[in-house]
DNA sequence: GCAAAAGTGTTGTCCTTACACCCATGC
DNA sequence: GCATGGGTGTAAGGACAACACTTTTGC
């Protein structure tokens, strides 16, 4: 019987597949992507996002975690699967199949230890052409990370583990691209009750510095809620 | 220069794709779906999605709406893209990756035109065992769907147009598993404004009949809201 | 007239918003 | 001492939850 299985599969069409990851940053308060010049001549000097064919018996979730290790030497990176990308002309070289994920990562914690083609962090606001349907991907996460951050909390992902409530508003603001008010900000995470004291404030600021303070994700796990109301 | 990319990608292990659709239906106050007896020797009388492999040069959506046609008749429903499941032994017949997709749709209105396989509906919570790894496909969806139908209007797609809005909370409360006060929930659509009154009223039912609304999707369309506040 | 569900309003509570003043630090 | 942003409280308005009675229909 396992004969049979295997026959059937045996004939499926077969498709090459790929990862690509959208890795996210924040630096100067501002959305950052990490980039490479693509390796393909026919996209010579354009933009990419980090990807690379899945192995034989590789499943998607591996193959995106060894993608961002092999090319940033990161690891232990925040990873979320967004969306599969099937359009049959999306590559020029035939049909690709692609899985894309999310990283969102803390800059100043993970270095970059690789640059290869280039690769650098671009602001996700000024980004031009793109290689492949790598714009679109790149749109489509931002959309998914603008929708996800307001009811899951993304946002620490991308800060140190210690932070300040400014930083924090900092995040928010520039990914929704709105003005919040910083008392009621402060407020709804004091009520929220993830932020634990660090005791600890911000050094080389040239003003009064703040508590740094870190998120709980234990007590976050506990606590979060699951029937939230209908809003649409 | 497309002969490179044409080189690379030929490069790529290639993996036999398909994809299965979760077909959630609503019927006698219980959420259901639609199931086959699956075909493989292997897994026999063990109940199973709808699913195929992709065409050659098909895309996951056009496939997906394909296999809900080839397996029950049925066009133009709602479907949306959930994950893709790629455990490299979750095919007792070697690797396959699957992309699955939900579909949501009104019992009533479309009729199952095909019963090849033993197609029949199935109340979602009381599904024991299934084929490859269906089980944990469909319970993902539901949890897919209990947080979706919150914040999208998702539950218009399992009524018939016209609908009571006896019919709507049962829907609601069935799915997130509530009870809701029918008051409040009357309020809270009712300030929403996408519902339109029909002037028709329910038929054949044992009690004073209801209104019949409709969802204004248009309206809906445009006043949807972007910003919708932090909170997890 | 009885059963069953539709339709309707009010009140209290909580959450959200708007807004202004003092404080700590670097220069 | 001045510039910069941190830290705090309060009042008004809006959303949500709790709750009971009358109405319409089928039988």
């Amino acid at each position: 019987m396992l004969k049979d299985a295997a026959e059937l599969v045996k004939s499926y069409p077969r498709v090459p597949l790929t990862v690509d990851c959208v890795i996210l940053g924040f630096i100067d308060n501002s959305l950052k992507v990490l980039l490479i010049k693509s390796d393909l001549p026919l996209y010579h000097g354009q933009l990419s996002l980090l990807g690379d064919n899945v192995h034989a018996e590789e499943d998607l979730d591996t193959a995106a975690n060894r993608v961002l290790k092999e090319r940033t030497g990161m690891a232990n990176v925040y990873l979320e699967q967004v969306h599969t990308f099937s359009k049959p002309d999306r590559h020029p070289g035939g049909r690709v199949v692609t899985t894309v994920y999310a990283s969102l990562l803390d800059t100043k914690h993970h270095a970059l230890l690789i640059h290869d083609n280039e690769l650098k962090w671009h602001s996700v606001n000024q980004i031009q052409g793109m290689a492949f349907d790598h714009k679109i991907i790149l749109d489509f996460c931002f959309q998914w990370l603008q929708k996800r951050i307001q009811e899951h909390p993304l946002a620490f992902n991308l800060l140190p583990v210690k932070f300040s409530l400014r930083q924090l508003q900092n995040v928010y603001e520039a990914i929704l691209n709105v003005k919040l008010d910083r008392r009621n900000f402060r407020k709804k995470f004091a009520a929220m009750g993830f932020l634990q004291d660090t005791s600890e404030m911000e050094t080389l600021v040239t003003h009064r510095p703040g508590k740094l303070y870190s998120f709980d994700f234990v007590s976050y796990e506990q606590k979060k809620k699951n029937f939230m109301g209908i809003d649409f």
